[in-house]
DNA sequence: GTGAAAGCGCTAACAT
DNA sequence: ATGTTAGCGCTTTCAC
């Protein structure tokens, strides 16, 4: 069938420890043999089959990204940060996607699919910090991303939640915005993106002693353009005054700034709107939408750095860490100052 | 270390070889037997090595998609179909990015990567029907997807480029619009999506007996929405009159249309506009774009069976298919009939 | 510096 | 109906 270190071995005239050693860069060959060795490699157009490879060692080369949904861009484009990150290390990504669906969420952390995983990226949506307690099951090498669980018994990688929503706040503040509405908000959350984002807000109101007024925030369920286009209906309807939007997320803005124009309102001279997430799209709607850049590069890479160290430390414990990517506030036309 | 079938032997009091056909459902075992073993199997947690297994099988159990870029809305969209029917099969599916870069494209059909996975669906972009022999000497199970190579060595799923352009412009015919412009040519490109879009548009204007003006073709390096932008700006400066926009993607459809808002013109009103690939996004811009929908599910779910076959028949070979998947008109506010 | 041989966990002949 | 055994292709002690 297909080619061995035995063909190759024989060719060489060697035994196949040799062939191996020249493979893996062992220090103590002869030149000679070495070349031999090459020679033959290359002849038989030699390739070492991976699968024995991992079978003996007990890795794959491969690790998996679970995430909710790769239609929606900040994931598409997370997923994108995490494979160069990857391929970088010499891995190959298996995405996996859960749908935010939370039997799905835990279903895919036990299955026989994770054997063919050296590692796990976790990126929960539906799971809570009641569900933590499953993380301790896993013997996966697993790094968190995400705001669903924090303090879990392995590391986790995410965003400034809390102080990027605030600059966005701020921003809209310092450009004489006073009534500033939320769309975005998950009412009674705690510890989700949005409620640390809603936090962020709070508290750049306070900063400029603004009161907080709860007609202003806008309940979303999702991350959808059509929940924020939602929300801003019943805002509209509301008839409450408002002449800045900060959304929680990029999509929910543009569902926003939909039906804002719509309804006759001009963005930014009536209304300026701030997002979150900073993906592509956001460069070329009408307006361009000025939004937080959470940092998506440094989340992938640290992810997979972390997630490398664990993996090539199998015994070791490593003390669970946490790290918070930088994040950048984008200004464009949305929020541009008006005359 | 972890639980073997030997464990799971010793406790049931049976051997491997009795494990082995339990798991793998053979037909002859007593069912006392088997039910002493399914029990061992549940009390040790005993989950097959599937590493070991695809060593003697030579079957991984994951396929990879190579694509362009996961960024681009319509490929993420073609890979969440893709997983989707993967995922029906058993499979797992790792996504490989291309970057549209020719010798990457090259590189990821011959890398050692492709060892992991039993069959490669292949979107290429850079690539040219010249580079086809290429394909020849890839010895692991490989479905074409796109336009970029035709009666290739394999088979190829794809969508009906020329017809879907063709009902497009004749959608905007329909309308009243005599005058309809192109954007996202390719030109003296045969073969690609660009090339059969452009003779679908032409093929429509000659079933209205409409005369083709070159004018109106705007050409636009890759597929983004800046090119679309870009083209539109040109057309605009080159002060040719049209009232109708037939995009050879949604992305370049919504730069267009981005450029000719701030120019002051309305749509539909004074020009109509519609798309092409139905990505999810065009359900919410403003207006919401009239699109075609090319079958992004059926060509995933047709792709990954033939590749499906073509791995479990290693020694066959197997006739290259050709599957053009089933596209839709649809119709949103960017078309609609205005007073 | 290089070779011989064991074994990673599983499946598939072959035997009983 | 079930057990024995020989590999899949590689790495890795342990000799020499």
């Amino acid at each position: 069938m297909s080619i061995t270190m035995h063909d190759v071995a024989r060719l060489a005239g060697v035994s196949i420890k040799t062939v191996s050693n020249v493979i893996n860069d062992y220090q103590h060959i002869r030149p000679e043999t070495r070349e031999r060795v090459t020679a033959a490699i290359e002849e038989l157009g030699y390739r070492p089959n991976l699968t024995a490879r991992g079978l003996r060692s007990g890795r794959t080369g491969v690790i998996s990204l679970i995430i909710p949904d790769l239609r929606n861009a900040y994931f598409a484009e997370l997923a994108d940060a995490v494979m160069r990150a990857a391929d970088a290390q010499g891995l190959s990504v298996i995405i996996e996607q859960s749908g935010a669906d939370r039997e799905r969420e835990i279903g895919l952390l036990g299955g026989e699919r994770k054997q063919k995983v050296d590692g796990i990226l976790y990126s929960a949506l539906a799971l809570g910090e009641d569900d933590a307690y499953i993380l301790n099951d896993v013997d996966t090498p697993l790094v968190l991303l995400g705001e669903r669980i924090f303090h879990g018994p392995t590391d986790h990688v995410t965003m400034h939640n809390t102080e990027g929503a605030r600059a966005a706040t701020a921003h809209l503040i310092a450009l004489g915005r006073r009534r500033i509405a939320v769309v975005g908000a998950h009412r009674g959350e705690v510890i989700g993106s949005a409620g640390l984002r809603l936090v962020g807000y709070k508290q750049a109101l306070d900063d400029a002693g603004i009161e907080y007024d709860d007609r202003l925030v806008a309940e979303v369920g999702g991350w959808f353009r059509s929940g924020g286009a939602q929300a801003m209906r019943l805002l509209l309807e509301s008839g409450v005054e408002f002449d800045g939007v900060v959304a929680f997320n990029d999509s929910m803005a543009l569902g926003a700034m939909r039906v804002m124009q719509e309804a006759g309102l001009r963005i930014p001279h009536d209304v300026a709107v701030i997002g979150y997430d900073d993906i592509d799209e956001t460069r070329y709607t009408l307006p361009t939408l000025s939004t937080i850049d959470p940092g998506k590069d440094e989340i992938a890479e640290v992810a997979v750095r972390f997630l490398v160290e664990r993996i090539a430390n199998p015994g070791t414990v490593i003390e669970p860490r946490e790290h918070l990517a930088a994040f950048a506030l984008v200004e464009r036309e949305s929020t541009a100052v008006v005359a």
